[in-house]
Formats: structure tokens, C-alpha cells, sequence
DNA sequence: GAGACTTATCGACCGACGGTCAAGAGCAGC
DNA sequence: GCTGCTCTTGACCGTCGGTCGATAAGTCTC
């Protein structure tokens, strides 16, 4: 390094858990403003005025610290949609939808992003997959009785859904002129579309008048 | 160049369009079985037998390497999805439906690799962005009516359907427990579901009319 | 205040990548 | 057998993700 003609210290040394966060909030700004592969880890570090090397300390590769980044994002969105199971089915739905779509709103490019750069980093495609799976099963779980084995229509019926979910929403997102409440509105109307079509017709019979009852 | 002891070329020469072909022959099968960052212009040379250099005097890029092997196939799927403009709306639809879940049976591994693959390029990502574009305005066009303004709840719902289909023909291959004619009745009666929750009940009811009548 | 100790931090380096260039080698025409 | 066109090459460049031993900032002790 270059001697400090100032005769103050060549450079400030924190604490683990303050420069991590650091990083953390630096690349959540990052990248949701670049693609992931328009960033490079120099590029970073010197924004961060640090260098590579301790770059690479922090974080064993560029796609843990990717991950890293959405780690924080993902589990507060998950604990946000986390359904109330005292609540009948399709009241889960709606809440958890609705607390997603708000969540979309709250994070427009980092949704945005993450969708479109999902196919470059395995592990966030596993995150988004893993995310669908989960949610497939809970709405599967929900409507199906617990134990139940799940038609192969019933299934890629809801997996095709949480597709036309994200489709639905970057539209929403890109354009802005639909309210949320109906774009909600349009997804439940679909995934009911889906299963009826898919020959599931009793378990939407059952989930709607399970509504108007309770 | 090594001095050839055998006496012999140093290489094969060949004419363009034959190299060109072999090089595009090649890059279907390689693509097909790896992923794209995976592959390096290096190997590819390599196992076509000649050198780097020669492969970016044909192509220009990686991307648009990889974006040549795509054009045939992607130009066979567009001309054999036209629909026939002398038959009803339900049925171009749902003819173009079979041809189209005919050819991802025929390429299910390229489907795959598409789909997961089409965030790492950006030019690859506009091609199914601007198949997905032209197949929803040939959907909004169909039903609709010629020029008229489309409903922005309509084209959210069509726009998530396409979405739909990725997703649901992707769970399909992937578990192959569906027969081809129940995905098709899943994505059109999907279809429908969605543009009814959107509000554009009137438009499946002309199409099923239409349907009925002709 | 001086020295020892811990460890956060750095500069220099590596192999591989996508991409470029001027020179050379195969083949056709004479 | 020579000439010329162009297909083809080896060597090179800048940058990337990632690694490593050395160094200096801060703290603790006396």
C-alpha cells in the first residue's frame, strides 16, 4: 500500500459483524441495480473501499454472497406469508397473497431482478424452486386433506399457477395499471380455473363453501 | 502449428456453409446437454476439432453462437404454431397448442435447458420474451376483436397464462403423467378460468359460442 | 509509553474465460 | 510449379472469480 503522507491509518478496521452487514446492505443495493453478472467482485470491493481479498474473507464466492444478500429478503417474505391456521383455506390464500403482493410492491426491482436473473445462479434457482415447491405443497396440503395423494393433474394445475403468478406480477409491476386487490382477484379466480380444469372441480366446491359457511 | 511428420494436411479445409453447418450441428448437441456458462468457447473448439479463433471467425460472439443454434429451431416452432386463419378461434387455438406441446415432447431436454437457461443471455431472453409477446398479442387479437383496446386485466391474464403453460409443461416432462391431451384441456380451460377472473367473461363466452355453432 | 499479540486487511498472484490479430497453410486456377 | 484467395491458426490481451502469504490496525499488559 502507499505510505500515508497524512500519518493516519492506511485504512479503518472493523468488527466482523459491522463490515459483514455492511457487505450485506451494499450488495442488496447492488443488486437489485445491476445484473449479477454485470457485477464483478472488484467492482464491489472497490464501492465498498475495501479490497477483493477481503471480499472473499467475508464470503467463500460471489454466489454465496449473492445469496447471502436475498437470504435476509427471502426469510422475511416467508415469514410474512406464513399462513394462519386457525384461518379456513381460502382466507389463508387470500392473506398470504395479499402479503406477498404487498411485499412485490415494497421490492418492485429487486422482484423484478430476481425472476430474471434467477437462471444464472444455481442456488437462487433452487431458492425460487424451492420457494414454489413449498408453497405448492402448502396449497396442495390445504386443499386436498393432509394426507391425501395428489392427482397429477391437481399438481401441475398449482405448479403451472405459481408460474402464472410471477408472469402476472412482473405484468403488474411493468405496467402498473391494475389495483391489487384485482390482480389478487385474477390469481385466485385462475388457480380456481386451473384446478377445475385440471377435473379437481370438488376441492374447489369444497373450498369456497367452506368460505361462505365459516 | 506442429510440422506434420505423417506428410499429410495440417487440417481440413472447408467450404463455409459446410463448417457453418457442422459448427451449428454441433452447438444443438452441446447446448442441448450443458449449460451455457458451463460451456466455454475453448471446449467447443476443441471437440469440433479446430481452433478458437476459427469458431469467432463464424460467429461473433458466444451469445450469438448460441443464439444461431436456437434460430432453426426456434424459426420451425413459429412457422408450425401458425394459425390457420380460415378456422375458428377455439380451434386455431387449441391446434396450435398440440403442435406446440407436440415439439417440446419431440426436444424436451432444449425446452428444459431453454427455459432455465434464458436468464444467463440477454438476447435469448428477448427471443422467448418476444414469443411469449406475439403469441399473447395473436391470443388478445383473436378473441378480442381486431383493434380494440385491450382491458388491462385481460392482457395481465394472458400474459400470466403464458407463463402458466411454461410452467405447467415443465412439471410435465419432468413427471410424464399426464397424457398430452389432458395438458391441453388444463391449459385451455387455465385459459379461460383466467380471462373470466379478469373480467372479460364476455370474450370465452363468444369463444366457446363460436365454437359451438361452427 | 513500549512492547507483544490478535486478526482484519491488503497487494500480488493464478488459471480460465471471452475475444482479437497478423501470419501461415490448404487448395483452385493457370 | 507457381500465384493468389481465403480458410485457418498460434499467440496474445484484458478481465474474471478466486487464493495466499505478508502487513498493519487496534487492544491488552506492564
Amino acid at each position: 500500500m502507499v505510505p500515508d503522507a497524512s500519518g493516519g491509518p492506511a485504512y479503518r478496521r472493523l468488527g466482523v459483524d459491522e463490515r459483514r452487514a455492511q457487505l450485506i446492505a451494499l450488495g442488496e443495493k447492488l443488486f437489485t441495480s445491476s445484473a449479477y453478472s454485470e457485477l464483478s467482485m472488484a467492482r464491489i470491493a472497490r464501492e465498498a473501499g475495501i479490497s477483493k481479498a477481503l471480499l472473499y474473507h467475508y464470503f467463500p464466492s460471489k454466489q454465496a454472497y449473492f445469496q447471502a444478500t436475498l437470504q435476509a429478503a427471502a426469510d422475511e417474505l416467508r415469514e410474512r406469508t406464513e399462513p394462519d391456521a386457525a384461518l379456513p383455506p381460502l382466507q389463508q390464500l387470500e392473506r398470504s397473497l395479499d402479503v406477498y403482493l404487498g411485499w412485490i410492491e415494497e421490492h418492485r426491482e429487486g422482484y423484478e431482478k430476481l425472476l430474471i436473473t434467477a437462471g444464472e445462479v444455481p442456488e437462487v434457482r433452487a431458492m425460487v424452486e424451492e420457494v414454489r415447491s413449498a408453497t405448492a405443497t402448502r396449497i396442495l396440503g390445504g386443499i386436498a386433506g393432509e394426507d391425501q395423494p395428489v392427482p397429477p393433474g391437481a399438481r401441475t394445475a398449482v405448479r403451472g399457477w405459481l408460474w402464472f403468478m410471477d408472469g402476472a406480477c412482473l405484468d403488474w409491476i411493468a405496467h402498473r395499471d391494475l389495483s391489487r386487490d384485482e390482480l389478487r382477484g385474477l390469481l385466485i379466480g385462475t388457480l380456481f380455473g386451473a384446478l377445475m380444469a385440471s377435473g379437481s372441480a370438488e376441492v374447489v366446491a369444497t373450498l369456497t363453501a367452506a368460505a361462505t359457511e365459516g
